[in-house]
RNA sequence: GCGGCUGUAGCUCAAUGGAUAGAGCAUCAGUCUUCGGAACUGAGGGUUAGGGGUUCGAGUCCCUUCAGCCGCGCCA
């Protein structure tokens, strides 16, 4: 498009400087065009002269008079360019590169930002990851939000994505063991026998609901088995319940994968012990103290870390690594896990025990978000499985619609610790801000039926003469609509979902007050069909925005 | 002790190494109120935690000090 056509000139115009002696430089520097913080700067900024005076010497701003000079009206794209501060270029460009946005997203529509950078590359993203011991809890659900977004963002840049999920449903995990003892005594306690929980048992309240399903079903059948087949049976039994219960959640949050991959499986198929053999054979596991040991120093690790317990049992990591063997034996080019940040210690004991099995570390990616805190009343929800008072995913949506959670997920980078506003969520108030990206969704459908009403269709952008915008308020929502391909293509590679909640609520703003100062259907016909032009093209690059986010557009509020 | 994340306006947070550090909320002052007022405009408010370094240029990169949160198992 025009940054292209713009880059291209400017190569030119160095190359021929570099001819006639003006300029010296070895490599051509990328040329780096960007729209400026302020728009009094022109409609992009280029930095390739301060670039090239770092390189090969010489003054940026004498540089940047020299490209400018050779540089000229770029084949009759710039109206004006200019040398500023330390040697910028402003470049001014002829006001029609902003009626190709408009035709180019008419043309795209739901298409408009995608692209195909990815180029069918084979991505995997793994996101939530729960045991299967209870419901899916607000904990999990950021980890759901930003794994399923980045996977639709790069979704929408063309890479052939994953989503898959694991379950930690490993049947001696003491985890399980502790749920399905758990569910064993709230059954013994639901038939009316005095039977303690056990220490570290799950207090919550599902618990006692699945005893009580078994009760339901089974009656006292179970109660003379013995404790430990009642215990496993239990285990299974539960875990299929919870399970079912954690689909339903995340389809409740618009979250689906592909892949639900069982930790148990990798045990009984054999692949456990086929990853340790292969550790084994490579030399880079030892036994000590009666356990085996992987020698994840040699890779980059604080300590050595234990595969197979000096019971005979192997341990989290062994199967973990199993799982990642198997993920590089599936052909992914790339593989991103989406952890909590109690994981970030993980990172490079993962990473080493795929490099010792011959696999390239560097194919997988680790994003850490970081813990939510949920706020009421400015007070902190405590979250503890353990003690019960946990707070679930689905009293979240419950409480504040699935929207609203995902947006308040979503709005900050994965690195900051979230404080989530549960008030803010669930007001239907302009401090709301998903309710104010939502609203200026509903409000451009409202202008569009308005238009039908009065008999006006919207006409294609190829149709309508587009000189008549030359109102900052519609030059202005034009240049935001004209970001969104470059920025949904750096949210994906940066893996940063909360540029997307950024820019709909500047999208959002500049919409606001595109509205109040220009009224679309008026008695201007020419001046009505150009501006349904913009508002519709508001409307197509809001809403696939909202879609990435998996927020849902609606034409009415 | 080791490691990770964070530290920016009164509050919650933005800012590919770029120009005068920006939004929202709150506060104060206004607009408009025939396409949805769940809107818009303006003002005040900053030593980017402290210190050093790298360079044309640092909130951003490096070193260091301080503060907060989290993690550090033959648990998963």
């Amino acid at each position: 498009m025009i940054r292209e056509k713009l880059a291209e000139n400017i190569r030119k115009a160095l190359m021929s400087a570099r001819e006639s002696g003006e300029l010296a430089f070895e490599n051509m520097p990328e040329i780096a065009l960007d729209p400026p913080k302020n728009k009094a700067f022109g409609d992009f900024t280029t930095n390739v002269a301060m670039v090239l005076a770092a390189q090969s010497g010489g003054v940026p701003r004498e540089i940047a008079a020299r490209i400018v000079d050779k540089l000229g009206d770029a084949g009759g794209l710039v109206v004006r360019a200019e040398v500023a501060g330390a040697g910028f270029i402003n470049l001014y460009v002829k006001p029609d590169w902003l009626h190709d946005v408009l035709r180019r997203i008419g043309v795209e529509g739901a298409d408009y930002g995608h692209s195909n950078v990815g180029n069918g590359e084979k991505i995997q993203v793994e996101y939530v990851s729960a045991n299967p011991n209870g419901p899916i809890t607000v904990a999990h659900g950021r980890g759901a939000a930003v794994g399923d977004t980045i996977a639709n963002l790069l979704a929408a840049c063309g890479y052939d994505v994953t989503r898959e999920s694991y379950i930690n449903d490993a049947p001696n995990s003491t985890q399980m063991q502790n749920f399905g003892k758990s569910v064993h005594a709230r059954y013994m306690q639901a038939l009316g026998k005095d039977y303690p929980m056990p220490e570290d048992g799950y207090q919550g309240e599902y618990v006692m609901d699945i005893a009580k399903d078994i009760v339901k079903e089974y009656g006292e059948k179970f109660l003379d088995l013995p404790v430990d087949e009642c215990v496993l049976k239990f285990t299974r039994m539960a875990e299929d319940e919870m399970l079912a219960l954690q689909k339903q959640n995340l389809a409740q949050f618009g979250v689906k994968f592909d892949v639900w991959f069982s930790e148990a499986t990798l045990h009984e198929s054999g692949k456990v012990e086929k990853a340790i053999d292969e550790l084994k054979k490579r030399g880079h596991a030892y036994e000590k103290a009666g356990a085996l040991w992987l020698k994840s120093t040699a890779f980059g690790d604080d300590k050595d870390r234990a595969l197979i317990r000096s019971n005979g049992q192997p341990t989290y990591i062994a199967a973990d690594t199993a799982y990642h063997y198997d993920k590089f034996q599936r052909g992914f080019d790339r593989i991103i896990d989406c952890w909590g940040p109690d994981h970030h210690g993980y990172i490079a004991r993962t990473k080493a025990a795929v490099a010792a099995l011959g696999c390239d570390p560097d194919k997988l990616e680790v994003i850490i978000y970081q813990a939510v805190r949920l706020l009421s009343g400015g007070e902190i929800v405590m979250m503890s499985k353990r003690a019960g008072d946990v707070v679930l995913l689905s009293d979240l949506i419950d409480e504040v619609g699935k929207d609203a959670a995902r947006f308040f997920f979503l709005m900050r980078s994965s690195d900051s610790t979230l404080d989530f506003d549960l008030e803010l969520a669930k007001s239907e108030s302009s401090e709301n801000p998903v309710f104010y990206v939502q609203y200026a969704h509903a409000r451009i459908c409202s202008i569009l039926r308005k238009a039908e009403d009065v008999g006006v269709a919207v006409p294609a952008a190829a149709d309508v003469d587009l000189s008549v915008l030359t109102a900052d308020g519609e030059l202005d929502l034009i240049k935001k609509l004209a970001e969104l391909p470059d920025l949904i293509a750096e949210a994906a590679a940066k893996r940063e979902p909360h540029r997307l909640t950024r820019y709909a609520q500047d999208l959002a703003a500049i919409f606001h007050k595109f509205y109040t100062e220009c009224r679309v259907v008026g008695d201007d016909e020419a001046v009505t069909k150009a501006r349904l032009v913009v508002v519709k093209s508001t409307l197509t690059a809001l809403a696939n925005t909202l879609t990435v986010l998996g927020i849902s557009s609606p034409d009415k509020m």
